[in-house]
DNA sequence: GTTAGTCCAAAGTTCAGTGAG
DNA sequence: CCTCACTGAACTTTGGACTAA
């Protein structure tokens, strides 16, 4: 090519100054003679947004701003921006232009704009209605996750399980609130009244059941899978995701997030609360297997051949496919990093789930193994201790012990097959898909709300090749 | 306007389309409704490259000059140019399009990419294949995480472990290539020169120890800690995150992210590799310990009360926490959503690292028993067998057996102690800041033969967050 | 005179087709 | 049938010109 490598990021010798120009004390009134713009060293044409700067970066840092852009950079975060290469990254441009500090604040809203009178073009509906809102949104300060200052939902958790016995020394406030909110969880879970959500978007919906009458008790049965419902996890992991989103909404920061980051924050979570959450209200003795509250467990699947890559690698790989595949492969609007995450995770999960939270990770258990029960174990443990009921759950439930199907976990078993998170959400991002296209967005001009400008881009397509 | 810029990359001033240069009369300020394409006849949509001419004539010679073409006419270079064949002889359409005064100089420097185009992308349509769901994606080459066609580092991972002997059946090249990979990791930890990334973003930017020559043997000694280096996280630990990082960076898919979702991933992803990366490499004959390469193990505490709200409760509170800070105390560009996840994730981490991965999370293992080693356990384990060494690292290191220091994973035990993903990847975030100063950085600008094409190489998609 | 915002021609990119191998 | 480079219509982005405050 004749531009002869034009990869020169020539240092214009003298011009260097403008970046630390210490000539803009307060008010710039003075015109510059031959000033370079600060971001990309063009030519400036004054002051834009306190800074001095060319026509293209003020525009181009309008724009970011007032369409609440967010730009990716393929690169290293670190793309140099001048006059050449300025539109080879917006990210690290946009960056540039905060950088060298051009004021937010000095962008104004052009809600009240005067007609442009020299020729009409066909008339583009614009609702600039909110562009305020991530702005405010933004300038929201750092909060406490249970701060109940703002938000009118008492944050009073209602009764139900307290926290234990006063302990010695006095339990702090913020301790007491985790206490009982865990001990309404594992009531819940154990014997509520949990109808699994329909979407995720349903779920974030909902009242959280937290924030309802608590009016199961320890002693009340444990609960039990219906038998008409369908199911598309297994009966005890859509309760926990199901209590999960619910645990969530009782947290006011959570609450005050928008949409797109509840959804981001639910689904990356997702499978980590659950592998721990059933670990977690796993009865102490048990460090081979994982108990349900209403006694069926399921154990690691024991390594039988010695094939070194066994289904970590494949578990890992896939799930980074995942990622990059649901990031590739979204289309338009609303397919966010944290989709793209959570069917990693989900697909992770869905490899890992059912392992039994050992230790070892050498063969995955694809089918959960059908051990003796701890009654058929006289319930002792390997110790030879006797083993004390879980405590979590109370008195031992009638079918303490049972162990779940033999193909809990197996692809291939049906409804109480492996889970599919990344079902469920998917569904989820589906709803949401409906409501984007029920919403505004109609063109790059909605700042606002919500998913909207979500959505990135991942490799596949080819660019030109050199020849 | 560009005056003396020595930039290179600045459009000649000459070639701008302006109102006051009368110079060029046949340049009218509009276009004449119906005027042709000045190469080729067909209908002009507009002057482009200083010239009325269509949009194919436009793309064509764009495509030429970017690329640096040299076509050759299988005539006598005097083929005729219009709307019928106009794509009969490119040597000539070329031609004709520098004759009627196409102006190189008008070509910009690549941009950014940008998003998708309204027209919604064919949808592929859903063939309901139930549980190879996965298999037929990879299939479909949508991505292929291991797919090598878009970038010029050879793919093949050079030698070292290869998988295992010949099993019985074919390993397909995928599951072989994975093997090497796996094989590789284990060797490469077991006994590489690793050196821990000081940043996420140095480990993003280096080369992938995976892609270099593999010269260490199962034979050499396993890797020791240096003594006069400062550790951040416990030496196999931050062996397992450098090699994770170059493991990601092994596929091409991965590589092809931008760089917010590199970082996303490798963050969201991290604490969860490191566990499994530790349990997969435990060998099978241990359930409740964690075991290093060099021998050294850790097992999970055993709960001492019974309070009921133990570390996992704060812990998801505190992720939560986390999340909500790192989201609301963002500022507009770079705090991602992922960003945020990562903080929440690294610190759930430090709570539940040096669990040991038992799958009980009753208490945090705040501190790693000393157990008797296996040695003094006279090398068998519970049910009375003998325990095999650990295949995966072949012979059995010196210091075999050896429980790792007491505070292993304790807040105050210094060096060794806790692991603090949060704060290396932290780190890396604040680096960011201050590559932005104009770098001897040069990627993105050539239009021929550039390494733009080749870092963006098969990437597409827009370079676009979710906000 | 300055600096906001707006407009739109002309840059650039995307991706469904097309057709050769 | 598949692959892959090339094509060009359909979009998006950019920034110089211009208007308003
Ligand atoms: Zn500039
Ligand atoms: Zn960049
Ligand atoms: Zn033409
Ligand atoms: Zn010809």
């Amino acid at each position: 090519m004749d531009l002869t490598s034009p990869n020169h990021f020539d240092v214009p010798s003298s011009s260097k100054v403008t970046v630390c120009n210490p000539s803009r004390p307060s008010m710039a009134e003075k015109l510059p003679p031959g000033t370079l713009c600060v971001v990309c060293e063009d030519l400036a044409t004054g002051n834009h947004y306190s800074v001095p700067s060319c026509n293209g970066c003020k525009t181009f840092f309008r724009r970011a701003v007032v369409n609440n852009r967010n730009f990716a950079c393929m690169g290293n975060e670190d793309c140099p921006v001048n006059k050449g290469v300025r539109c080879a990254c917006r990210h690290c441009r946009f960056k540039k232009c905060l950088l060298v500090g051009m004021d937010k604040g000095s962008i104004q809203n052009d809600r009240d704009r005067i007609g442009y009178t020299k020729r009409t073009r066909k008339e583009k509906q614009e609702k600039r209605s909110d562009s305020e809102d991530e702005e405010s949104r933004l300038a929201n300060g750092i909060c406490d996750p249970l701060d109940t200052s703002n938000h009118d939902l008492g944050e009073a958790i209602p009764q139900g399980l307290h926290g234990l016995e006063s302990s010695d020394k006095a339990m702090d406030p913020y301790l007491a609130r985790l206490t009982t909110l865990e001990n309404n969880f594992t009531l819940l879970l154990s014997r509520g009244r949990v109808t699994p959500y329909e979407s995720l978007d349903e779920g974030l919906m909902a009242n959280s059941k937290f924030h309802e009458q608590i009016t199961v008790k320890m002693a009340d049965p444990i609960a039990t899978p219906s038998t008409v419902e369908e199911h598309k996890m297994p009966f005890w992991r859509s309760r926990i995701i199901a209590l999960y989103i619910d645990w969530a909404k009782t947290f006011p920061a959570f609450r005050n997030l928008p949409h797109s980051d509840k959804v981001a924050l639910i689904t990356n979570h997702a499978s980590s609360y659950m592998i721990m959450c059933e670990a977690f209200r796993t009865p102490e003795h048990h460090n081979d297997k994982i108990v349900h509250p209403d006694g069926h467990y399921f154990t690691r699947y024991p390594p039988k051949d010695s094939l070194f890559v066994s289904t970590l690698a494949s578990a890992a790989a896939k799930s980074l496919e995942a990622n990059c595949a649901a990031v590739e492969a979204s289309t338009a609007a609303d397919a966010t990093l944290a989709e793209a995450i959570a069917a990693a995770n989900a697909m992770q999960y869905g490899q890992t789930a059912g392992r039994g939270g050992g230790g070892q990770t050498g063969q995955t258990g694809q089918r959960v193994q059908s051990t003796p029960t701890l009654q058929q174990l006289g319930m002792t443990n390997e110790m030879g201790k006797m083993i004390a009921l879980p405590l979590e759950y109370g008195e031992l439930p009638e079918r303490y012990g049972v162990p779940i199907p033999a193909d809990y976990g197996d692809p291939s078993a049906g409804l109480e097959g492996r889970p599919d998170i990344h079902e469920v959400f998917e569904h989820g991002s589906h709803d949401r898909h409906d409501a984007v296209i029920i919403g505004k967005r109609e063109e790059a001009g909605t700042p606002g709300s919500g998913p909207s400008s979500a959505m990135m881009g991942g490799g596949g397509g080819r660019t030109e090749c050199p020849s």
